[in-house]
DNA sequence: TTTATAAAAGATAAAAAGGTCTTAATATAT
DNA sequence: ATATATTAAGACCTTTTTATCTTTTATAAA
């Protein structure tokens, strides 16, 4: 019932690569890693099993960097905890009961579990960009430094 | 927003200390480590911590063992998770922001945090007698093992 | 008052999570 | 073609968490 650290950067670097689609520029790790505060050896670690599963991408070289394909802005956030986490880790009972369901539940299963299932709708059934879009739209900034200024740079 | 194994074993089995506070009788950790399946060594270092903290007492020698005074009973689950992990742990952002709150929300602020009042409400409101008598009152059992085999051996 | 029993204390070890570094591979721009 | 920028791969290190072991101390029963 909680995300591993390496799941929590990979969620938010996926999101920072979706806020950055219309930019259509890839973006490096080193980039992303200053931007979100985010050791950045361990992000490559992260990406590199991203890329593997399919949910962001990558090109090498000058101008290289990571990025969104159509295909990937239609993964859920869900599919990146999947990668990174596995599923089991969400779905283990709060108090780490073995058999823990609605006819033997532990002593807060019925707290957990409405709030269980509605976070992971959302994570199921938003995509990426959908997602995204949700924050920009309510106003809700991820705590990410703004990337245009090293843009300008260039 | 999540407790250690250790929290989780320290709730389990200061709830199995409340289900016996009728017996009047001191449970060691053997005894407790088994019923609860955890490891005993482990168990028994997170007790010492427990009684430092005043929230189980002990008694050493012959027939002593661990259990639950007035004062005991009057604890929350959450001075134990306090106890074990610190309160830190339990209001960190779910995504893992520095700073996430009503004005500056992670994504999933707003699911997350109606759940988190909720449930520290029920940790930090009901004393660990309360708690246990609603988890029998449901009959909801926690998956430890009954004791009074054990008991009955003597 | 001796002995058995159980917790306390503290040192140590093993496993998991988090993080770093070095070298290789590859794409791009010149 | 070559140099350069960037990811890929994999070995390695560090810290935290989980778990164990050994010795000491306290209690209570015989």
């Amino acid at each position: 019932m909680m995300l591993s650290r390496a799941s929590k950067y990979a969620i938010l670097s996926t999101l920072f690569l979706a806020e950055h689609v219309k930019d259509k520029k890839k973006i490096s790790v080193k980039v992303i890693a200053e931007s979100i505060d985010v050791p950045s050896p361990f992000l490559a670690k992260l990406f590199q099993q991203l890329v593997k599963g399919k949910i962001i991408s990558s090109t090498k070289g000058p101008n290289g960097g990571f990025y969104l394909t159509k295909s990937n802005q239609k993964k859920s956030v869900l599919d990146i905890i999947e990668n990174i986490d596995g599923l089991n880790r969400l779905n283990e009972c709060f108090l780490g009961l073995s058999e823990c369901d609605g006819s033997n539940p532990c002593p807060v299963h019925f707290i957990v579990e409405p709030f269980k299932n509605s976070i992971l709708g959302k994570f199921r059934d938003k995509n990426i960009m959908e997602f995204s879009e949700e924050i920009v739209s309510h106003g809700r900034k991820l705590s990410l430094k703004d990337l245009s200024p090293e843009f300008d740079k260039k």
